[in-house]
DNA sequence: CGCGTAATGTACGAACTGGTTCGTTAGTCA
DNA sequence: TGACTAACGAACCAGTTCGTACATTACGCG
C-alpha cells in the first residue's frame, strides 16, 4: 500500500522525510478510498476513516477532491481507466476466430477474477444507478477496446462461415461479462444458498472452460425460433 | 402500497379507524423498508426515513425487529421467501427437454425482469458478503426448487441423448441467472458505457431468445478442449 | 367490566459525519 | 534570499442517525 513512487530526494533521502508531494498524496487517498468504498459501499464508507488510514488528513480529501461524492467519482474514474488500459493490451491474434473468441472470453474471465474490488465498485455504482459515472465526462467518453476486438473476431468468424450472422459485438460482450461478473459479484449469496463456491480455486478452470464452451456453442450453433432443435451447421 | 389485508372489521369498517394490528404494522414496515433498502443500500437507508414513511413510528421497528441490521435480514427473508414461492409454481412440463430448458430460462428471465427490487437487494447483500443471509437460519435452509427442476430436465435430456453428459444443475442455474441478473443489475453502468439499454422494452424478446439459444447451444453442443471446433453431435 | 398485557407514541441523547475555518510550513522562483 | 503560493494539519461545527427511556392506550380474557 505504501506508494511506490520514488521521492525526488528533496534534501536527504533515507528516513521517512515526509516531504510534500501532491501526486503521492492524491494517489494514496485514492488507494485507500478505493478500498473503503469497495468494502463498505458508498454510504457505508466514512470520509473520516479514509482520512485516518491515509498519511494525510481529511482536509486534503476536500482540498483535492472537493467532497465524498466527487471522491467516489474519482475512484471510479481511476478504476475504469486502469481496466481500459489493460484491455488495450488484449492480444487475441489467433488465426482461428473460434480460438480467438475463446481466448478473449478467458482473458475477460481472468480479469474479473483478478479484480474483485473493481467488481464491487461497479455493483455499488449500479445501486446508485450510475449517477457518478454519468456525471463524469471522462468516463462516458472512455470507450471499451474490447468491443472493437470482438467486432473483428465476429467479422472474421462470419467471413469463414463458422459464426452465424447477426450477432452483435456488444451483446456478446454482455454475455461474457454477465458470466464473469456474476461469478465474482454474487459468489456470497450464491455460495450461501446453493452451497457452492463459484470462485473456489479448484473450480476455476472448470468455469473458465464452461464460459468458452458456452460462447462458442452460441456463436457457432445459434439459431432462432422457440421450437429450437437446431441442426448441425 | 396500501396493505391489502382486510381488517377483521373491529368496530366500524369504513374510514381510517387506525386500530391495532400487529400483522399489518409488521408488513407495512417491511414493505417500506424493502423499498428504502433497495433504493439506497443498507447504509444509505435511514431508519428514521423508513419510520416516517410508515403509518407507525420508529419505536415499532425496534419493537418488532430489534434494529436496523435485523430489519434488513427480515426484508431479505421475506423477499427470498416470495421468490421461492413463485419458483415452486415453475411449470415446465414440456415433453421435450430442449423446450423445457428454454421455457425455464425464459421464466427465470421474466422473473428477474419483474423484480428489479429483489435484484438490488441481492446486490446489496453481496456487497456485505452475505452476512445477513448467512446469519439467517431461515434463509440457509430455504432450498431452491429451481435446482430440482433443472436436474430433472437435464436427466431427461441426457436420457434422450440430446444433452451432453456431465452438466451440473447448479452450474446451469448459475449460467442462466448470470445472464438475467447482469442484464438487470448492471443496466445502468452498461448503458452508460456502451450506450445500450439492456432492459429496453423493444429488446426484451431479443435477449430472452438469446438466453434460450445460449443455454440450449451449450447443452446440446458443449464439448471440451480449448482447440474447440466441435463437430455436429 | 375491569385488569393485564401487547401494542404504540413522544421525546430525547450520545455518538457520529460530512464539511469548513483558520492558521502553518515547505518549496521555488525572481 | 526573501516573498509568494501550493500543500498541509488541528480543531471545530451543525446536522444527522441509531437507539432507548418513559408514558400511554387499545384489546382480549376472565
Amino acid at each position: 500500500m505504501s506508494a511506490a513512487v520514488p521521492q525526488p530526494s528533496p534534501t536527504r533521502d533515507a528516513a521517512p522525510v515526509r516531504t510534500r508531494d501532491a501526486e503521492r498524496t492524491r494517489a494514496e487517498i485514492l488507494d485507500i478510498a478505493t478500498e473503503e468504498f469497495a468494502r463498505l459501499g458508498y454510504s457505508g464508507a466514512r470520509v473520516d476513516e479514509i482520512a485516518a488510514r491515509t498519511r494525510t488528513t481529511k482536509r486534503m480529501i476536500y482540498y483535492y477532491f472537493g467532497g465524498k461524492e466527487r471522491l467516489f467519482t474519482a475512484v471510479l474514474e481511476r478504476a475504469y481507466a486502469r481496466i481500459r488500459e489493460a484491455e488495450r493490451e488484449l492480444d487475441v491474434d489467433q488465426p482461428d476466430p473460434v480460438s480467438a473468441i475463446r481466448r478473449l472470453a478467458e482473458l475477460t474471465f481472468d480479469h474479473h477474477e483478478a479484480h474483485p474490488e473493481f467488481i464491487r465498485l461497479v455493483s455499488i455504482e449500479n445501486i446508485h444507478e450510475a449517477e457518478h459515472l454519468a456525471a463524469s465526462e471522462a468516463l462516458t467518453r472512455l470507450n471499451s477496446p474490447a468491443i472493437g476486438v470482438i467486432s473483428r473476431i465476429l467479422a472474421a468468424g462470419r467471413a469463414r462461415g463458422v459464426f452465424t450472422a447477426d450477432v452483435d459485438a456488444v451483446d456478446v460482450h454482455a454475455m461474457i461479462s454477465a458470466f464473469c461478473f456474476f461469478r465474482v459479484a454474487n459468489r456470497h449469496t450464491f455460495g450461501a444458498l446453493f452451497d457452492r463456491d463459484l470462485t473456489a480455486e479448484d473450480r476455476r478452470d472448470h468455469y473458465r472452460t464452461m464460459l468458452g464452451d458456452m460462447v462458442i456453442a452460441y456463436l457457432t450453433g445459434a439459431g432462432t425460433g422457440p421450437p429450437s432443435r437446431r441442426g448441425s451447421r
